[in-house]
DNA sequence: GCGCGCCGTTGAGTGTTGCTCAATAAGATG
DNA sequence: CATCTTATTGAGCAACACTCAACGGCGCGC
């Protein structure tokens, strides 16, 4: 099983670095009720007590990890700022789907386990989403962002997270053609929520 | 707060609705590792050990409880079967925005973020959601389900699913438009996946 | 009406786990 | 070397999930 390695004695930072990486590997396989702090502490090699004195709370901790998770989601997806906005677009779409295809089981238990469940948590998963948000109006250039479009965003992000996970678990249609509908369906949603913006939007996937 | 009723002798079925019908309240409100069973078997007026009687473990307690709101959820949309299938779908969406207008917490609390995603609860939320699928199938008439189209409609639904419960946050717009937009969206990712429906699909909500 | 067994019910008891706290030891600073 | 900071420990507590042996009301056969 895990390494338990007896560890010298850390700087704050690394200590709290190396236990938010163990959340990271092991809530990957439990959920966070199933998982006894004990472990977690055993696994670092240190005592019980250390752990909370870096985490007073077990959900200080998960909620440290969630956050990490988040932080690591959103730099795997940074598109390159200097190519065009359809271009970052792209990007962000092909990184996120590589994302949810090389870590599915931490996506999983992380985000869409945890965003029905406590506030905390669901507020880290809605900043992440806006991040997302954020990027797709960008590239859409200067268009004014009805309430209805802003909905219609953010439920394509659902739309696209949910149809890769599906995929992903029998992979029934080639990479390449999921990418094309998951960004054939940003114009189609925004055209049949606001049909006068069709022609601006139309060209965004040359 | 809650009626500590001190409770009769009760057949092994009445007890157990009892107890499923104060889990649907009190899970509500907390998440699950926040609520003991203590204050169930409080709540029902019996003791901890019967609690246990029915339900040898916490997760098979809340399993249950799970499942109950499923098929409540499953009843409440079901469509009248002698309606024609585009009728019916309407049907469908409409009593299922409203049962996430009215239902938002217990919805959000019991499926959305199932307690970091243990396998028995994906599996009551894909049952689920494979019976929205196949309604849906079942209103599109006789056409060949690929399956870049099956991958739609369960992401049609994912973002149904999103975009009603950001909208019950605020609702930014109003209602009748909601539903235009989310009855319009099925046909417009069906296009964006497979353009040679197009003509089929177009009058499904005239 | 009477014994008898079934089953809903209880309450005390147990091991694990989240969390506290006072005391220790290792490194940095003067 | 003295002192101050801080990472680290381990004993101890309370809450909780879960067990188990015994009780008691109800229906059944006789």
């Amino acid at each position: 099983m895990g390494g338990v390695t007896q560890s010298a004695r850390l700087s704050g930072a690394d200590r709290r670095k190396q236990l938010i990486g163990i959340g990271l590997r092991m809530l990957t396989k439990r959920p966070i009720h199933e998982l006894p702090l004990d472990q977690v502490a055993a696994e670092a090699g240190i005592s019980r007590g250390l752990l909370f004195h870096y985490f007073p709370t077990k959900t200080d901790y998960y909620q440290a990890v969630v956050s990490a998770a988040a932080r690591r989601l959103i730099r795997a997806t940074t598109p390159d700022p200097d190519a065009p906005p359809a271009d970052q677009l792209r990007q962000t779409l092909d990184t996120f789907v590589a994302f949810l295809e090389r870590r599915r089981d931490l996506y999983l238990a992380l985000f869409r386990g945890s965003a029905g469940g406590a506030d905390y948590l669901i507020e880290i998963y809605e900043q992440t989403r806006d991040v997302f948000a954020d990027r797709t109006v960008a590239a859409l250039g200067p268009i004014e962002v009805t309430p209805a479009l802003r909905l219609v965003i953010r439920g394509w992000f659902s739309f696209v997270e949910d149809t890769t996970l599906t995929w992903g678990r029998d992979k029934p249609i080639p990479r390449e053609e999921l990418l094309t509908l998951l960004a054939g369906a940003l114009p189609a949603l925004i055209t049949a929520a606001q049909p006068t913006l069709a022609p601006q939007v139309h060209n965004l996937f040359p």
